[in-house]
Formats: structure tokens, sequence, C-alpha cells
DNA sequence: TCGCTGGATAGATGGATGTCAAATTAGAAG
DNA sequence: CTTCTAATTTGACATCCATCTATCCAGCGA
């Protein structure tokens, strides 16, 4: 279940924040596209809102009208942007959130003020 | 410069919060796609940490090795997502965030204690 | 070992998207 | 009215992406 995380360096200064460089624009761009689809935030918000912290990819499938193979790639693509986190326990799969990444999401959007005077 | 806020009821409730359902999906997968792009971004927080609050367009293709068409694309589609507003005065046009718009996000990726007991 | 089931991978395809060049609109100045 | 500049719109094109079908891998049990 391992898989490169192209994300790592990427944010926690906020979007209002000095410069942000091309290569930090880029990763951040590549957790937003992972957001980017109402799939995989269906997806996020069953994971994260699981009451034991995990959920089942069994039960991931029936939700949505997809494939098993859609649902795969979609949980692949949040794999990729580290927001989640996989584990093969027999022959079930179950994902979890990436607690750190989705607060430093939250620092992003904070605004300085915008002091008009 | 009246142009359709297609996400207006989107967001809120946080991530890890109730259910989220297919229309607030596509809602928010709509913003999460304005943002999912490296020049986006960075158009973003050059509005966002503009001193004056606000930035002619005129400043804003000169750091790019873009044409004007296209970060006026790019202009677009954050205008569309409710993320920034545009006003013309004269000859320029003048691009500020939208506070709300950021702030809301912020509050999508908190975490309810992740309690493991 | 064989077969069954859950899940991932590979390849193909239709639709969306970033980019540019060319044409268009909006103001300002002659 | 004409012309020049700033910015947007339009149309075209190459690429990317969500989805499917078919196939493959990993465990479990008989």
């Amino acid at each position: 279940m391992e898989l490169e995380d192209v994300t790592a360096p990427a944010c926690c200064a906020p979007l209002s924040g000095p410069v942000l460089g091309e290569e930090e624009a880029v990763e951040l761009a590549g957790v937003f596209k992972a957001l980017s689809d109402p799939v995989r935030l269906r997806l996020l918000n069953m994971i994260a809102s699981a009451e034991s912290g995990e959920v089942c990819v069994c039960d991931l499938t029936g939700p949505f009208d997809l494939t098993g193979p859609t649902i795969s790639h979609h949980l692949k693509v949040l794999r990729q942007a580290g927001l989640i986190d996989g584990e093969r326990r027999g022959t079930w799969v179950y994902y979890r959130v990436v607690p750190e990444r989705l607060t430093r999401l939250s620092g992003l959007f904070a605004l300085p003020a915008l002091a008009s005077a």
C-alpha cells in the first residue's frame, strides 16, 4: 500500500501570505485537484466521519452508482494526495484519513485582516 | 462583470461532518476545481496578499509566461467560483478576494477529535 | 491444490480543460 | 469619428481525466 507522496512540503503558509512560489503552487494545486471531484469528496467525507476512524472499501462501493475499479481509482488519487491512508487486513482493505493533512489545509484560507484603512 | 455564482449554498459543514450530499459535493468540488490549477493559485495569492486589497489585471499578466487571454480565462474561473470579484475603473479592471468565501473553506477541514477510544 | 471473493491494475474511450491566435468590446485621448 | 490600449470572448487544438470492461493479484476456505 506504499505510494509516493508528491505533496510533502506543500502548504502551511496561508494563501494571503507572502508569495506563493511556482513549485509550491504546483504541489498545492495537486491536493486541490484531488478534492475537485464530487465522488472523491463524498468518499473523503465518509472516511472522515466514520465512527471507528476507518472504513472498509466494501462499504464505499455501495453508495455510488459506479463500478469497483472507478471507486478504487478515486481512492488511489486521494491516497496519492496524502489525504487518506489504506491498510489491508485479511480479505478487506480499510481506509482512514491523514489528520495532519486536513488540518494543514485549514490554515490556508486565513485572512490577515483585510484592513481597508 | 456580473457572473452567476454556481456555488452559493456550498460548504460550511466540515468534511468530517454528518453526510455530504451529492449536490453539496458537486458544488464544493467546483470550488476546489477552481483552486486545482497552479496559475490560479498564484493569481489568488497575488490578489489576496495585495496591500491595497485589490490588483489590476495589468499587473497580473507580467509574472506569468502566459498570454493575456489565458490569464483572463483563469480569472474568470476564480470569479465563477465566487473566490474573487472584479470591477472596471476606466481602462483597467481590478480584482479583489471575497473574504467570506475563503474563511468558509477554512472550516471544512476541522476534525472532530478522531477519538480512538 | 482449486476455487471464490475483495480489491487493484491495464487499456480504451468520450468529455472536460489549459493554452494560444484572432476577433471583439470598453474607455480614453486626439 | 477615429485610433490606441486594456481586457474579454471566440474558436481550435492538444492534453488530461473520469469511467468502463477485462484482466490480474491477494487471502481465505474446502
